[in-house]
DNA sequence: TTAATTAAGGATATTTTTGTCCTCTTTTTT
DNA sequence: AAAAAAGAGGACAAAAATATCCTTAATTAA
């Protein structure tokens, strides 16, 4: 459904609203570690993140490292889409048509459209902070095994 | 959500299923403009779509074309999605986890299932009959205008 | 203040996806 | 039988996605 970035980014944004606090940073080793990621390309991810759309924040030199403000865990999941450049996987016509729409619906439209909105609204509805809190049982799973 | 192959896939049988019947059988040429789409990377779908998993027909020679068979237009939307290997979309993690699963849930897993229930279901359900007969009124569209 | 640590950023490489072009084969029409 | 009209298939090209590496900048600890 997603890009391997955007999967990354996601996997990635959720692992560091678990860790981390004012104290506890994870770095980009760790966090690659964990989500089971490629570590540079993760890095590139990380910044995308950090820089304009200010989800991740971060801090370089001994002890730094990656962090989310109070505020960016509670930004709904779909801003981690948005700053992905991702949205409009949840947003397009399912064919692929610029023209689909109610009044010229392609011949999917009807029957795809409650899906869509279901999607877009658990996107919506769901913050970073509910995913990193979504560790009900022990068997909860961010990265691929070991 | 789908790949620009499986777009163009899903647009041309459809399509072609409407079109098409032992008289009657669309080129390449019409199809690509129809459902606006590059008629040489079409092509290829199309073989694809012939080769090996016998969605598609096609006849060579003058007054040739593509057409589906009776039998085929009562296949199922998802055997499009099989035929060009991207029915995973449907069905992997939306993070990306391998191990993802009902006793190693990922974080999204819980509220994402019901809803990929749901789009399976509709892949499985509807066949490319069901959606070539989707016209509906006179605005269904299948390509992009002009 | 120097050394060590860690993210930022640029350049580059690899792989996959998307797309084109040309020749070959089949089939029909003349 | 020859010519024309199609799809089949192979080789190649371009673009995008994925991934790596190296240097720089910031920060901290010794």
């Amino acid at each position: 459904m997603f890009s391997k970035a955007t999967e990354y980014a996601l996997r990635a944004t959720i692992y560091i609203a678990r860790r981390s606090d004012e104290k506890n940073k994870p770095g980009l080793a760790e966090i690659a570690k964990v989500i089971d990621s490629p570590r540079s390309f993760t890095a590139k991810i990380l910044q995308q993140l950090t820089k304009n759309n200010k989800i991740v924040s971060s801090v370089r030199g001994p002890n730094g490292g990656f962090f989310l403000t109070d505020k960016a865990k509670k930004l709904p999941v779909y801003s981690i889409l948005k700053a992905m450049a991702e949205d409009e996987v949840l947003t397009k016509c399912v064919l692929g048509l610029k023209q689909c729409s109610e009044t010229k619906p392609c011949p999917m439209h009807a029957q795809y459209k409650p899906l869509k909105q279901q999607l877009i609204k658990l996107f919506e509805t769901k913050t970073i902070q509910d995913l990193a809190s979504e560790i009900t049982n022990g068997d909860s799973v961010i990265g691929n095994g070991k």
